[in-house]
DNA sequence: TCATTATATCACTATATGATGATGTAATAC
DNA sequence: GTATTACATCATCATATAGTGATATAATGA
């Protein structure tokens, strides 16, 4: 049973998104669209830590958004499937349009984050509620 | 300086894919897929807590993922743009070829997760490494 | 008016997640 | 052989995030 998109889909689906929801994913990812990387490539690229890289490749391996190849002592990355840049290159054009959406985003308190690249990326995510409703 | 996708578009978009990366949040977007919903259709359609839709849904806005319009004391939610939906389909698809991937995930020793839905959602997302590279 | 319905907000807490640094392990180079 | 390069793994820790329950608010209905 392999299960694809319909029973318990959602929670699958949504750990899919969460290979993109990583700045330092979504680097890696970016990077992989222009062809094959090594780790050392994508190290120097990205300027995250050998180990980061490493793990987040093994993450988006794991999600099935990269495949990997060994060539000697090299490992070559690069995008499992087309569709996987399209739904980078869908994401950007949707992001250009609700770009104001995200731009406004300070929920709650803004609790602290890099304060350079800051401020505009605050789009909070929490939630919480009482269901009295039933 | 609305920011697009230029600089510091990565953070941003990882936020993007971050409103589609989460289980509840999909299925909300899931639902609004057939149009129009009040906050209480979706809390019924969700088996979610009402407070919880409602964060989530104050996220997903926040994001620039759906919009909201009052009438009388019902707010009508639907997903902001035909691309939302679009990246909800590809994605669909993608995961319907790269599935084997996300079936075999496991990593590490899997931290326990719902009995149930389980085992096979298991897609790990950690880190680490050092740099010596440099 | 008061009750009820529909929704939002928020403090709190438990858990998930990302980054680091240390270390393991192949593959090549010398 | 030893050294070095390329990469993976993993324990640890700090922080981000999701869910809950309580409460606020606004709109309608009685």
């Amino acid at each position: 049973m392999l299960l694809t998109t319909e029973r318990s889909g959602v929670a699958v689906r949504a750990r899919l998104f969460r290979g993109f929801g990583d700045p330092s994913r979504l680097s890696i990812l970016e990077a992989l669209r222009s062809g094959f990387h090594t780790v050392s490539d994508l190290v120097k690229e990205t300027d995250l830590s050998q180990s980061n890289v490493s793990n987040h490749l093994s993450c988006l391996r794991d999600c099935g958004l990269v495949t990997a190849e060994q060539k000697g002592r090299y490992m070559w990355y690069r995008l499992s499937d087309e569709r996987v840049g399209e739904l980078l290159k869908l994401a950007e054009a949707l992001l250009a349009d609700v770009a104001r959406g995200v731009y406004e985003c300070t929920r709650y308190d803004t609790p602290a984050r890099l304060p350079e690249t800051s401020a505009l990326l605050e789009v909070q995510t929490n939630t919480g509620n009482r269901n009295e409703a039933n």
